[in-house]
DNA sequence: AATTTCATCCATCAAATGATGGAATCAATC
DNA sequence: GATTGATTCCATCATTTGATGGATGAAATT
């Protein structure tokens, strides 16, 4: 069984993947009810019926597309970890801003999507969940907050999860915050980088009893 | 001229109250596409036509529901501020994270519906962010990261946002994160606390050349 | 060349949705 | 008691939306 993620970097111009594309900026952008599929059919160029032969119901390509984003979260989480192996930890926060920042700037719907999926009731996907939860733990480990992969206490995953949001939310604002700040588009990028480094080093970096 | 809530207050078990609450609760959480207007109608337990007698179109209702919003938040704001009038940074912060979260944890739709206006492309209210750029440089001035009121530079005002931000997405999360950290409701609450305090304290309280 | 499979589009359906006109009800005012 | 104005519901409309059947053509297979 393949993911979609694999069959579109198969053939990344075939009709499945461009609707699965147009999708995913779509729903990115408007939620998944704010999205008709009409709407993705005409950003594709195609006829609606040629979206349902290739992917079933709407309900179902949304559910595509989460599985895609995903696997790319997933897969720039195993990167970082890769990236920053053996080094300290505020090293480690450093690179991981850096490395998600550039990744959900460059795929701005990704950021939106997270928050899609997180906060609206339109929950389907409770694989996904618990595949985040891995992910959460992992990182708890890779941090230093639990030793034990199995067994990680809430205020370690929460403290991931406040890292993890703090990153995504400025990804998926940038439409309404940048504005405020004055900014170009670089320069909200870099006043991100530096705020979340300011933020969320001292936190973790600091010694415990000094 | 009187807002959606001053009205609401007037006469809170008014018709015109009892549909923007209900409208308010569920917005907050299906988003604006994903609530139809017989969704409210019935959530009151009215017909749709006096739904529209009150409000007009359901647009009408959405911006009625986010000024309300909007007024609800300034009103915490500016009782905070009241609150921790000279204290230090930390305890302002402090202060700030516990009143927030007892306040969002209370009305659970409004930090969800604070998402949905930010970050889905619905939006419509510019008059409300011109509100917020406001608060922003209120706080950022009161948390010491400005001096000048018109003059606050974007990396005062993004410090502000990723505090405001942090708080917001633990609450609308809820029902993403709780299940995933496994605690009840007021577990959930005790941690996000203390999460938050953990997180944010440290990075605005280090002094600046120690 | 004939046949089968795959891909696409056109036409259309049934349900859902936002919205409205008009009748009925009720309370206040004359 | 009659009149007026405000409020509510019923019936209904026009659009939008998700979805499908079937025709058409292209490509592969025989």
């Amino acid at each position: 069984m393949s993911t979609a993620l694999e069959k579109a970097r198969q053939a990344p111009d075939s009709m499945k993947a461009r609707i699965l594309e147009a999708a995913r900026k779509l729903f990115g952008e408007y939620g998944f009810h704010g999205v008709t599929t009409r709407m993705i059919a005409k950003e594709v160029g195609i006829d609606i019926s040629t979206l349902h032969y290739h992917w079933g119901e709407k309900q179902e390509l949304y559910e595509a597309v989460l599985t895609d984003l995903n696997d790319g979260i997933r897969g720039k989480l195993v990167e970082i970890e890769h990236l920053v192996h053996g080094k300290p930890l505020s090293v480690r926060l450093e690179v991981a801003i850096e490395v998600m920042c550039d990744h959900l700037f460059g795929n701005p719907e990704s950021a939106n999507l997270m928050l899609f999926s997180q906060f609206s009731k339109t929950r389907l996907t409770s694989e996904i969940d618990a595949q985040i939860t891995r992910y959460l733990s992992n990182i708890a480990v890779a941090m230093g907050l639990a030793v034990d992969k199995a067994h990680v206490p809430p205020q370690a995953n929460a403290r991931v999860l406040a890292v993890w949001n703090s990153v995504i939310n400025f990804a998926a604002g940038e439409s309404f915050f940048r504005p405020m700040l004055k900014l170009d588009s670089q320069g909200y990028i870099d006043v991100v980088k530096e705020t979340l480094k300011f933020i969320l080093i001292p936190a973790f970096a600091q010694k415990p009893h000094p």
